[in-house]
RNA sequence: GUGACCGUAGCUCAAUUGGUUAGAGCACCGGACUGUGGCUCCGGGGGUUGUGGGUUCAAUUCCCAUCGGUCACCCCA
């Protein structure tokens, strides 16, 4: 093997560029529909703007080094943190809500793994100085068409929604006090994936009492029950961020993604900034990586840029996608690219098609010909080969002057035409 | 960062459990079908068997290292 493109970054051939162009595209569509607005920041950030808030060891997960000018600097691995600052730079100037969407590249120094590389694209769609949770259900109402214009269903993907605020509520009314908050995620977090003793040991280690142990698997399950739950919900005294949380799923249906949503406490989402409710998408299968995550993150902008908004927004990466559409077939084939191929025959030369190319790409057609100088029969092979909607044949013995045979690559209709009249045509 | 499995042509795979010059299909390039098309036929290019060592008369095959890929941890996007 000649060496390829460094680990965990990729080559984009044609055919890979032709998806992406896709996934953008539906992504762009989306955005549009939703009153968003594309913004981008550079690729090169300092260093500090992720250690402020996520600490050094953040620094061991990025692709970072000095530059010649004794700068320390890395390549973005997330895009929150450059659209705090630009937000904040400008905040007062800005109507809000603020709804600005970026399909930024990312980098993170990780072993690549499947859905996991360590460059991607990722869809960013962000609102800023919204509360409500209005917002929230137009986020994810957001995030959910990004799946239908693909032609992806909730059979395909489902959406699983937790809250911060409610979970928090939840688990001081079940007696997790506060030091122990972080072991009590930690376990919803592996819910799935860790057997229940192993997670019950874990959090008794934490010092977890037996009682509020108990109460808290039987909430995370409790969770798809509407009725079971809101008696928990009850008995617990969190009912007033419960009823936030019916508001949003209220929106939701308003929305037409509600069959979408599926309230799972299990989501916790690592980033410790978020605040408020939390989101993924994930593949109905469970066999793919979360395709999409985000929430609220009232606090950050704060943090990270001086000024206090509220504010939430989500990450879709152009990888696990790609996987998924693939997988269930909703990557289109490559559409045919050029618009007109021109052939000659024996009568004239490559000059005859060159002229006949120049005027119709100056009417905005794709047009290519055969470079050099190649037999009429292997010409119409590479027309076919091209994929050209439709050849056009000048100068051979048969056409008099000012004259050429057009004929459709689809049904192999053919007509014999008056030359500069059909390309005023085309 | 830790552990497991896997690396043969651009792609998908062969090569009789160590034995001649590593093959096939697809793709690509060219020729024929004596100049109007997806067919057919013929030919061609392309591999240091990921790389480097070791064992052996002999290594794609066995061993070690390394690089890369995949998966699980970790962490998250």
């Amino acid at each position: 093997m000649s060496p390829g493109a460094l680990p965990g970054f990729r080559d984009f051939y044609p055919t890979e560029l032709a998806e992406r162009s896709f996934i953008f595209g539906g992504w762009r569509e989306v955005a549009r529909e939703y009153g968003f607005v594309e913004y981008d920041g550079p690729p090169l950030e300092p260093l500090d703007l992720y250690t402020k808030k996520s600490g050094a060891e953040i620094v061991d997960q990025l692709y970072n080094f000095t530059d010649k000018g004794k700068r320390e600097v890395a390549l973005r691995p997330e895009m929150t943190p450059t659209l705090a600052r630009m937000v904040a730079a400008r905040a007062n100037a800005m109507r809000k809500p603020v709804r600005w969407f970026s399909i930024p590249q990312l980098f993170r120094y990780e072993r690549a793994q499947r859905g996991r590389l360590r460059e991607h694209f990722q869809l960013n769609m962000d609102i800023v100085g919204e509360a409500d949770v209005s917002a929230d259900a137009e986020l994810i109402a957001s995030a959910i068409d990004a799946m239908r214009v693909f032609g992806l269903t909730n059979e395909d993907v489902v959406a699983r929604v937790s809250d911060r605020r409610l979970l928090n509520a939840l688990l001081r009314g079940i007696g997790v006090p506060e030091q122990q908050l972080g072991a009590a995620y930690a376990a919803l977090d592996k819910l799935d994936r860790d057997p229940r003793d192993v997670l019950e040991q874990r959090l008794e280690t934490a010092g977890v009492g037996s009682e509020p142990r108990a109460r808290l698997f039987e909430l995370a399950r409790a969770a798809a029950n509407e009725s079971d739950f809101a008696r928990l919900v009850r008995d617990a005294g969190a009912s007033a961020e419960y009823d936030e949380l019916r508001r949003y799923l209220a929106h939701t249906e308003a929305l037409g993604v509600r069959d979408w949503v599926r309230l799972d406490l299990s989501i916790v989402r690592g980033l410790a900034y978020y605040t408020g409710i939390v989101f993924e998408l994930f593949d109905a299968k469970g066999e793919l990586r979360a395709i999409c995550g985000g929430g609220r993150y009232d606090t950050l902008l704060e943090s990270l840029g001086g000024v206090s908004l509220p504010a939430l927004g989500f990450g879709m990466g152009d990888v696990v996608l790609g996987e998924l559409l693939r997988a269930r077939g909703k990557m289109p084939p490559a559409a045919p690219a050029l618009d007109v191929w021109v052939a000659y025959g024996e009568s004239g030369s490559v000059e005859s098609a060159m002229r006949v190319a120049a005027k119709l790409r100056a009417r905005g057609r794709s047009v290519e010909y055969a470079l050099g100088h190649q037999k009429l029969a292997r010409q119409l092979k590479a027309a076919h080969a091209a994929g050209a909607r439709q050849t056009v044949v000048v100068a051979t013995p048969e056409l008099s002057d000012g004259e050429a045979m057009v004929r459709r690559m689809a049904d192999g209709g053919e007509q014999k035409v008056q030359l500069d009249a059909w390309i005023a045509s085309e």
